[in-house]
DNA sequence: ATATTCTATACTCAAATGATAGAGTTTATG
DNA sequence: CATAAACTCTATCATTTGAGTATAGAATAT
């Protein structure tokens, strides 16, 4: 059940240029470097993203990436439709096709309502709404022995 | 984001199992034969829905596995916690060491309460429920030609 | 000119998934 | 008690997917 890589680094992506709105393009290199993230990678996540008119993108020195509406229009769940290849809980929610008990299977209904209740919260949220939040505090608990010394973000610096 | 197949198989085999409840136990081969589901890999899925207690077997000729709860007790996301190797939208729901950016990350509580969203919504769906359900039309937005013949389940047939 | 940055496509590698195989155990029944 | 019908357990394998790397090319500010 678990998300792809594309869907959760690009969520980050699109939230590291979300900071920096309205404040021109962001190479590619600087989200990278700061999120821990090959720049090759995240390359190809832009493509998709543009394609899909949440990115827009400047050539050459001093270019870089922006996002083309406000944080308030771009919600998680449009990231996550364009970066993952195919979400619903089962191959039959996108393709009816893809099992032939489609028509009778009492299964198909229940996937199909898990996808909605994911879709509607991701929905619901906007990148500028996650600014917003506050990172949830890491007491598991699961392991709560041998915490490692705190590890801070590295801080972005924009040029100039 | 899609759910494995044991996931899906073994939630079609427990409403099966709920079908039959109280009727004595049910073969696997019949669960196979009704789900077009290997028995091979039926049995896997067996395994640990019994370590967990929902389901009880009886070895032997007419033996066979049938729910040791009665269908309202038992619920989708009983299931899907079993047979999901690590259910949750991302690695560091489960384990939070799992990223060094765990303790500072604002993606991270995003994820958590997706997954928490899911869970809320199976824990709501017991097996009682699904058997009230009717399997919805097959009208897909996306493919409405070419349909094939109707195809029928095979209903399963009880012993005596 | 040239260094910087984005664009596009192809390729590799490992892990997970989905499925099968086969040997062994229990037990109802004739 | 022999046998066949079932479950149990472990191993294996093939395919797909995911994650990441590499390479070549195009645009543009300075």
């Amino acid at each position: 059940m678990k998300l792809s890589t594309r869907s959760r680094y690009g969520t980050r992506m699109m939230l590291d240029l979300a900071r920096h709105y309205n404040e021109g393009p962001v190479p590619i290199g600087e989200i990278a470097e700061v999120e821990g993230i090959s720049v090759k990678y995240l390359e190809q996540l832009i493509i998709p993203l543009k394609k899909a008119k949440y990115i827009k993108s400047v050539r050459g020195p001093k270019g870089g990436h922006m996002l083309s509406k406000p944080p308030e229009e771009i919600s998680i769940a449009d990231i996550v439709k364009v970066l993952e290849g195919g979400f619903g809980f089962s191959p039959c929610i996108e393709d009816p096709a893809a099992c032939k008990r489609t028509s009778d299977c009492l299964t198909r209904g229940l996937w199909e309502e898990t996808t909605r209740a994911v879709l509607d919260k991701l929905d619901s949220i906007t990148l500028s709404d996650m600014l917003q939040r506050r990172p949830i505090p890491d007491q598991s608990p699961w392991k709560s022995e041998g915490r490692e010394t705190p590890w801070t973000v590295k801080p972005m610096i924009r040029r100039q």
